[in-house]
DNA sequence: ATCTAAACGAGACGGTACGTCTAGTCTTTTA
DNA sequence: TAAAAGACTAGACGTACCGTCTCGTTTAGAT
């Protein structure tokens, strides 16, 4: 019953890394995001708003990017996994359909679209971005495709990476260009390019 | 003909403005930002490399994106004008492949992927994206899809703007993440989206 | 009679100095002087106020202190004449008062408080309120005090020069500093410096 | 014995106000004004030569006046404290001289000119110079000047406030006008003005 | 029961760029 | 040829963050 008595201030952890301190840090960084835009996320804010000297900040993440990707990740994981099991088509548009939800309507989208979008300023984070979130993520997509595949639920037209790009492609185009993913879009792309050829 | 011996330092202008100074500063921003990245692109290090005073700068442009902005309508509007007569199948497949060759390897190109990349940053920089570049260019390739279409040419599945955002959307998505638009990818798309028929 | 129909634009003289132009601008930094003080003098502030192009001003002033001295040659010998006939002890003692007067409460001895100061920053000015105010009045004021010692209506206890700068420095100190000139203290200098020892 | 070794690149002091720092601006300014005059005497100027940021000034001072301000208070201090025991006749007249001969000679003296003449063209400054130079100096001077009559060493014609400004002005006058103190003129006013009656 | 070691908050520091301001120069146009 | 208009280079202004660096405090684990 260590925290019974709420204590306005946290108990430190001393000697080991403080996990308060971590979440408020990505806390912080994900609400000056939503709220404020990329514009207002400064180290010195995350930590004024975290309630956490910035040197703590320096000392785990070596920019602000990087915590983003952390959040990333994160709530990447949550609320758009990939599906791995009894692929269907019908699995397979719905990851899509989560896809264009998550980065148009999601806050936690919009972390992806301030990622991609500070890639092109600095190799650094491009890197990043495409190690710890784009390329394990596609791997796991290539994969769903596969299974798809092997269960003659899906024909893909092209191949995996073609595919996902075909199909991943306008959805985040649309996101970064604030306009809707045009209606019936993605359903003729779904058509043409995954539905077993006959009838 | 008082300029008649071309004076290695050029001539101002005085009362009005002065054009040499307006063309410095876009070539120097493009340099810049081939060169050194969006993180030297500075309004000080434009105006050092342009050979021009700081105000000159603000005195024209609201920002340095806007100085981007206008490089990339002129640019673009030089290697990559939407074709706008005789429109055939074949001529729309090769503003598709010239603009996926634009954005992917002409440093012009960079110049757009990096006010995309602002634009999330930004929502000034949103609007004046779509109003200065997407918009018109988009309206332009909605003409060049109908007029197309008219002449029997092609025969879109899809509304103008879904058809549009079905081929640009892969093409920027992977100049973003840095890949290449893969093999196969967009002519499928347009045998699937844009072909009569056949028969 | 030029301005006879007094225009509500002035007529341009044309290839000869612009006299109106030329008194817009001394008034025009008497009164920014005057009404905001000399944080409020540049020579953009003036041009804006008199309806004068810049260039007109750098054309006839070498910089904004040229026009101020203008100013104060102008106002201070109409406001405070050095005494040249007919001097008496009380003349002397009214002239000073009317020095104390001057400069701290006329709004043209301003203009001296502010050109000692400028002086105090700017070697070029120091020498030209030298060459142009100060000792031009000092030789005056030298003349001044030896007519009334020939007279016998004053016996100086001391040189000429350190009998004006005994009277005209507390008054310019106290100016200087913001603070009245105290009571009696002119009156009792005057008493100690220059009353012809009596009997 | 830690700092045994003198490091040539100081040890910064963390978290607390680096004295180090304090001192390098305070001396730069000094130098600046003396050497170049009070139109070099820019924040930035200050900061490069004193192997400073600038945020570290602004950090600490409203503006260079304020460190200007400082360095005189500082000097001052040193170089003319206002005797304050034993106080003589000839101790009274020693001040006097000694204050003649820091505005005219001492490079310290400058400050105290360039400070003057600043606030004739801000009255924050002259109110800041009251504040922290002319009333608490003056207080002394008045003590001093008390001190000196109760022992009978002076016998002042006049009040604190006429007798001090009756001395100190056409110091600082001549000071302001860049001449000497006329031979003759600080004897003579001390002989009128604080010797008793003699008998 | 001390002592060591790490992580913390706080915040000063040297820097870089920001966007604004004025100086002083220059050129074109008008009368 | 003077004056109005106003664009130009140059550089200081004061602000915001950057990333680095002590400080002194707090706590866990080793002695």
């Amino acid at each position: 019953m260590s925290a019974a008595n709420s204590p306005p201030r946290r108990a430190r952890s001393g000697n080991r890394r403080d996990e308060t301190a971590r979440l408020a840090v990505l806390h912080a960084a994900d609400d000056l995001l939503v709220e404020h835009g990329f514009g207002a996320l400064t180290v010195e804010a995350i930590a004024r708003r975290a309630g956490v000297a910035k040197q703590t900040i320096y000392r785990w993440w070596p920019s602000k990017v990087e915590v983003l990707l952390d959040t990333l990740v994160m709530d990447s994981e949550k609320s758009l996994p990939v599906p791995a099991e009894k692929i269907t088509a019908e699995v397979v548009r719905g990851y899509f359909r989560g896809f264009a939800r998550f980065v148009t309507r999601d806050p936690a989208g919009k972390v992806l679209l301030a990622l991609i979008a500070e890639a092109q300023h600095d190799s650094g984070t491009a890197g990043n971005l495409r190690e710890h979130y784009l390329d394990p993520r596609r791997e796991r997509e290539r994969e769903m495709l596969a299974r798809g595949t092997e269960n003659g639920e899906i024909a893909p037209k092209l191949g995996p990476d073609a595919t996902i790009d075909a199909l991943s492609g306008p959805i985040v185009y649309c996101a970064l260009t604030g306009s809707a993913v045009p209606r019936g879009l993605l359903d003729t792309l779904f058509e043409d390019l995954l539905r077993p050829r006959s009838g």
